[in-house]
This record gives structure tokens, sequence and C-alpha cells, in this order.
DNA sequence: CTGGCGATTGAATGCGAATGCCGGCTCGCC
DNA sequence: GGCGAGCCGGCATTCGCATTCAATCGCCAG
């Protein structure tokens, strides 16, 4: 008796269609379309196997569908470790917006990118419907994904050989608005601190943010290297004025974390009041970015519209394997924050 | 011949087990063999078996797989929507650790508690092999889990009923440590700011806190709610200072991210400097907390040593189901932060 | 009263891989 | 040289469900 509470649990192994046809008085055939959407079954059938399914505690087998269905109803997700702080956030998007249309997020998270083509692997050895990816992809991946058959959508990440779709946030225009304000409101000495070298996003945005001052007549702009975290944002600063020999006029991180980081080294350890002393903008729009000790002047990515947009890429081409890939760009919302002297 | 870029995506199905067994010239089963570890074969056969692999593309099809093993290598991992900023880490930690052994992460996220239900439906009906949650189940829905016969490791939630295994972090014990600096440094007038009524954690966290504030003599403690939110921290300090007349001596927040929001309403709406004029702890030691300007005294969850348990304890009563519930608490590490006056 | 059409239902088959069982072969040792 | 012990690889079966094909039933028109 005191065994009961466990006794399941080495089970009489869970029950199938044919436990709950036979329970029913019908066949398993019949159980299967019961339980399968827009499938041919009479009322009387279907008040029948509903209860002894309910009897016995039937729930349809997800993976045995699958295998004879060809479609797992599973897509992965892949981001990097690189915890961009609005990573949460794009999960949550993602799992719910797939969710409602009965697809499930196998996450793979990559510590190190040569992780990928294990990861890769996995995926493909799970028949996932499709790949969403935050994580960069060299060109024989994705052709090998590609041969798979699996559509792919890539997140903030361009379309290399028109092989995957792609959503992305126009970070060039988002770098250019940020560079046009502050030297239209009278900076002039410039740094700029990276991302990781190999971060595609962050050369996007270092490129875009130096071309425009270029184009403004600005030269001369001082580049540190960081890694995204608010550590290098500090370190960053500290170089940077080390380098220069005294502050710049503004600082424009690759990354919003970064821009705080840098923000707190400035204050802190420079006796640098911003924006008085010293203007510093970001990119992302993250949580912490509004804080009132920082008040971000920064570039906002518009996650919700963003995933929506892989969401149902991704989806459409899960339907229909021939669409070509297609590349949808959004722009960021642009937040005039503190953290930098403009003139708006 | 423009043809062949897009042919493979209705293409002639992907490679099975039968396909290579017919190139290499052997038998299904050696293919299978030479693909599973530990199996018997011999050199020889795993190099042409390899060889042929290679040659069709062909890759095991994990759901055929778990049907046949019954296994799905696939654990389900839940969160709310509850944007807590250690989620991300946790997610990371979980995946990575997971996928050392071999088994992937399914996951859900939660936007209303009502949703639980169908989540769990999900998950069962993917046969997952064992569930991490960190949102609320009720008692019958762990009996539902329970009965299927999966393991469950409950993150920072009591253990109900011993109908699954948990680890927590040491919320009472972390609490009581922020009281007693607290009061031990001469605050008097105390002020919570709570989390979500739902919250067990934020329950449990204000709960304790009360008690030890009751043990030292403390009463009269203004409580106001918020929902774990910046903004909730912000108009917290509000409520309580509008309430109470005047600002307390010490704020204790449910959360960092309350916390933050209330140390950043002192400085900027009522020009009350921290720690000087009010004293602010949190809960969590997230990212943001360890910010210059912040600079939280908190109490940190050992994310990396609870993942790791609950990981190790999922796959053990995934190997053996009969292994009792176990509990595992973890003490937090003890952050004393320049948000409050300390002695120490 | 009967042929025929549509709606249901059942029987049988297959998805792709793992595995128990068994026959054949090799190797070692007496 | 003979015999037993392993190894190995093949055959056949199985996992749980969807789906095809054929059979059956009800019902209406002729």
């Amino acid at each position: 008796m005191d065994k009961k509470a466990s006794q399941h649990k080495r089970g009489p192994r869970r029950a199938t269609s044919y436990d709950v046809a036979q329970v029913a008085g019908v066949s398993q055939s019949a159980v299967s379309r019961v339980f399968k959407a827009g499938a041919s079954a009479s009322a009387e059938m279907r008040k029948r196997v509903r209860a002894a399914a309910k009897q016995v505690g039937y729930r349809p087998n997800a993976i045995a569908r699958g295998l004879i269905t060809q479609r797992s109803n599973m897509v992965a997700v892949v981001i990097s470790r690189m915890t961009n702080l609005y990573y949460p956030e794009l999960l949550v998007q993602l799992t719910q917006k797939f969710s409602r249309h009965g697809i499930r997020v196998l996450l793979f998270t990559l510590e190190h990118e040569s992780e990928i083509d294990l990861v890769l692997e996995q995926m493909l050895q799970y028949q996932v419907d499709g790949i969403v990816t935050a994580a960069m992809l060299r060109p024989e991946q994705l052709a090998l994904i590609d041969e798979a058959g699996i559509p792919v959508a890539l997140y903030n990440r361009r379309s290399q050989d028109g092989l995957a779709s792609a959503v992305r946030c126009d970070q060039e225009e988002g770098e250019r608005w940020l560079v046009a304000q502050l030297v239209e409101a009278g900076h002039r000495r410039f740094a700029i601190i990276s991302g990781p070298e190999d971060s595609t996003v962050s050369v996007e945005r270092t490129a875009s943010a130096m071309q425009k001052l270029a184009e403004l007549g600005i030269e001369d702009i001082h580049v540190v290297g960081g890694d995204y975290s608010y550590e290098s944002g500090r370190s960053g600063l500290a170089a940077i004025v080390e380098q220069l020999g005294r502050s710049p006029d503004a600082v424009i991180a690759a990354n919003d974390v970064m821009a705080i980081g840098c923000i707190d080294a400035a204050r802190q350890e420079f006796s640098l009041p911003v924006p008085e002393a010293l203007s510093v903008v970001g990119f992302d729009g993250v949580g912490p970015a509004r804080y009132a000790a920082y008040n971000l002047t920064t570039v906002q990515q518009p996650v919700e519209r963003m995933t929506q947009a892989a969401v149902a890429m991704l989806l459409e081409r899960i339907e229909d394997p021939l669409l070509p890939p297609e590349e949808r760009i959004f722009a960021g919302a642009k937040v005039a924050g503190g953290s930098a002297r403009l003139l708006i």
C-alpha cells in the first residue's frame, strides 16, 4: 500500500492509442482520428474515445507523431553565450509566438563559436522544422542546413549568399543618427568602444559610426575593443583616456551595457560628469538603459516586431519550403536619453 | 540546372540507416550499432559504415530513436515571464550542463499562470525525460507529472508534499542577514517593497525579513506591493514616503531590480542620498546590482551551483526513477555593497 | 424497392532506429 | 586437429501513431 506512491514510476508504460481503442471498443485508427484536428469522426465516436482516453490517462505521443508525419513541430533557437540583456526578451517572445502555432522551442546556447558544429548536428538529428539563430553561422553551415531542407531565420545577422532569411535592426541607420546628433551638438573628439571582433553586429555598428563620422569630417577616432560586458565598458574608457591623454567629447559604445560601464567609470574613476563633460551613447535599448542613473541615449531594437517577423517568416517557409529567402530590416527607436548632450 | 539549388528542398527525403546500410553493403542493424555508443562492431565495419554515412549525408534520427528507446533525451525547462534578470544566466547554465550529458532543452515560458496547464500538456506529449521549473506548479499538477513518471526539479521553490526535488537559495538566511546588518548599523524605521503576491519567492523573502525584524524588536513595518519591476521599485518608494510622511531609514526590496528602482527614485525624486539618508537592500545579485551607480547590498544566488545541483538531481532520477525526492538548499553570497550603511 | 453517393470506421502498412536472438566465424588451448 | 568461447553481423520485431484502402452504413433519388 505504501508502495502505491511510487508504483507508477516503473509503471505499466504510458497509455497508447491502442489502449484507448480497446477501452472504447473501437479501432486504433479511430482514436488517432479523434485526436487529429480536422479528421472525420462522428460525435458519438468522439465522445466515447475522449471518455476512454481520460479514463486511461492517454496523451498522444508527440514523438511518434513526429516520426510518421515528418514534422517534429519543434524549432531550434540558438543564442550565443554573450548574455545580451535582450536575449531573455527575445526568448520569451519567440517561445510565446511559436507556441501559438503549436510549435515548441528547442534551445541551444553557445559558449564558444566552435560549439556551433556540435549544436548544428544536434539540431539536425532532432529533425527541427526550422531554426532561428542569433549566433553566427558560417556559409558552409548554412549550406548544410539548406541541404537538409530546413528553413532558417537569422536574427540580427545579414543573410549571406541569400541562403537564409533574416530579420535585423537597421544598425547603420541607428549609428548614423547617433553620430549625427552628437556632431550636431558640437562633439568633435570621438572614441568608440567596440564589441568582440567576431561579432558581426559589433563590426557593423562600429563601421557605420566611423563612416558617418568620416562623412561629417571627423577623423582620428579612437577605437578600443570591448566584449559587450559592463567591465569592458569601464576598462574601455580607461584605455581611451590613457591613450588620448584626456577625455574625449563622446564615447560611442557598441552596446548599452558597455555604455553603462563607461558612464560609471567616467563618473567614478575620472570624475567626469555625464553628460556634461562626456557624452555616452549605446545601442540596443535594454532594460537597464532606462534606469534613471543612466538614462541612456541609444537606439532601441524593436524586439517585439522583429521576433514577430522572424516567426512569421519561418512558419511560412516551413509550410512552403520553396519560398525564397527574405530579409526584413527594422528601424530602431531613437531614444534621446540624458547620457549625451544633444540639441533635441 | 538552375533548379538544383532548391532541388533538395522537396528532396528525396533524408537518408536513413537503410540507405547507409545499402551503400555500405551491410544490414541496417549494423548501421545502428555503429552509431550507438558502446555497441559491438568491428573496426572494419565502423569504417565502412562511417564512410557510407558521410557519402549519403546520413544523420541518426533522434525522433525515431526516442520512440524506440523510450527516451527523448529532452528535458523541459519552464520559466515564467517575469523577466528575472538571472533567467538568462539560468538558461545558459542549464542548457550547457544538460548538453554535456547529451540532453536537449525544450523551453517553455509562461506569460500567465493559467498557461501552465497547456504547457504541461505539451511537455508530457513530448515525452520529456525530466522537468526543471522556475514557475509555480500546483500540487495536482505535480501529481500529474509524478503519475507520468517524470522527475521534476523545482528551482527556487519549496518541494511540496515531497512530490518533487528542489534546489533553492536559502532566502530566509539571506534576509535575516540583511536585516541583522541593517539593524545593527542603527536603522530603525523599515519599509519593504514586496514582489507579486503569487510569487512564493517574494512571500518567503518578505516574511523572513519581517520575522527577523520582529525578533529584533522592530515592529510597525511598512510593506508596499511591487511586481519585481524597476518601475514598481520607484513607485514603491513613493508610496512608502507618502504613507509614512517621511523617509524610512531602510528599504528592503524583494529583488534587486526593485531595489535599483527604489534607489533611483530616492535620489532623483526625493533627493535622498543613498546610502547616507536611506539604505536600500535587494536580493538575487543580478548583473546590474554591481553597477557602480548602485553597488547594491544584496544576497547573491549561487546560480552556477544551483543549476549544477538541479541538473545532477534530475539526471540521477532519470536514471533511477525510484530515487526519492531531494531538496538542496544553497546559502546565498552576502554582498555588502554600498547601497546600505553597514558596520562591516 | 434499389442503385449510388458521402460519411465513417477498421485493417493493414510504414515512419526510422534499437535490440533480442541466432548462426557463422575466428581464435585459443588442450 | 578438435572443440568451446567469444565476437559479430543479420533477421525480425517493435515503439506509437497517421494514413491509405476497402468495407459498411445511412439515406435520398429514381
